[in-house]
DNA sequence: TATCCAAGGTAAGTT
DNA sequence: AACTTACCTTGGATA
């Protein structure tokens, strides 16, 4: 086993991995504890998470906790530059919170969560999640996912015990429609299998999204089953590094209605270009997810 | 204990 | 293009 540690007190606008990895932006990372996404669970600040990561030489395990300014780590592989990618330690949070307009309700969400980093989750295992949200509560969708990869998961070995990595899109599209019921999708389940055999079969690929103009971005990945303008967002925000996003879900609409009614211009992508304005543009969805986690934790 | 309801929406069918 | 409606499942709220 290596092991290692990641200074990120000093990076600027710091870090905080609990808010980071709960905060409904990743269904991919676990709790040692089991409590993930227990809203009851103890908080602590030092929990131990763990995730599987594809490499060279087949998936990896990660296992990581924050303890005060340091990001401890232990791995089958060298885990620093995988957390520094899958946890955005590169952005400079400071400068993104400095580029957010003044406003009030933004600066309590940015208060709430300071060092609240997006993720960069693997592009397959953040379709199929977002697809799974629909109409789910977070904890659920974590739930799912979870069964996922027990149930069609790659298994791997690390310290002493076996982990499943999320499944690859070869083996989610052998999975029949009943057995995905049978995990809890419900209506999910064909889209989980279709759209994991639209990539098996190489017919297309969400990380080609990549390179595309930001609204051509999502328009592309709504040719997926189960994936419409909000989980396409969802996709290019916490997935592709497309930082402007602003997925339109439930909560982000009662917000508009509430704080920025001027906003609702009806349809998805007038309301989203508004919203994306207001919040600042390039960072939108940066301001997006920090208001997304504190009204979904009682803040108002 | 039984019933109702909403949960990070999307697809398919109508106007 | 904008507007309806159906859709699985389940934990928590309400009666």
């Amino acid at each position: 086993m290596e092991r290692g540690e990641i200074p990120v007190a000093s990076l600027p606008g710091g870090f905080d991995l609990q808010s980071t990895v709960e905060s409904g932006q990743s269904y991919l990372w676990n709790r040692e504890d089991g409590r993930m996404y227990e809203t009851d669970a103890p908080y602590g600040g030092s929990a131990w998470y763990w995730t599987a990561v594809r490499t060279g030489d087949g998936p990896a395990v990660i296992r990581t906790r924050q303890v005060e300014g340091r990001l401890e780590w232990e791995s089958n592989v060298d885990a620093t530059p995988h957390l520094r990618r899958l946890l955005r330690l590169g952005d400079d949070l400071a400068a993104i919170r400095a580029a957010t307009p003044d406003d009030p309700l933004l600066a309590r969400a940015y208060d709430a969560y300071e060092g609240m980093r997006i993720v960069r989750d693997p592009p397959f295992g953040a379709l199929i999640s977002f697809i799974c949200s629909a109409q789910m509560r977070v904890a659920r969708i974590h739930g799912m996912q979870r069964e996922l990869a027990r149930a069609f998961g790659d298994p791997v070995a690390f310290d002493g015990r076996t982990y499943r990595a999320f499944p690859t899109p070869e083996r989610l599209a052998e999975a029949t429609e009943t057995q995905l019921r049978d995990l809890g999708l419900g209506y999910r389940a064909p889209y989980v299998r279709d759209t994991a055999a639209m990539v098996a079969e190489g017919e297309a690929d969400p990380a080609d999204a990549r390179g595309m103009a930001y609204e051509s971005a999502r328009e592309y990945l709504t040719r997926f089953v189960g994936v419409g303008q909000k989980v396409a967002d969802c996709v290019l925000l916490f997935s592709l590094g497309f930082l402007q996003a602003v997925p339109l879900d439930t909560w982000i609409r009662k917000t508009i209605a509430e704080y920025y009614p001027d906003c609702d211009r009806g349809s998805y992508a007038e309301t989203s270009r508004a919203i994306r304005d207001q919040f600042g543009g390039e960072y939108a969805g940066y301001a997006q997810t920090y208001v997304f986690h504190y009204l979904r934790n009682g803040g108002e």
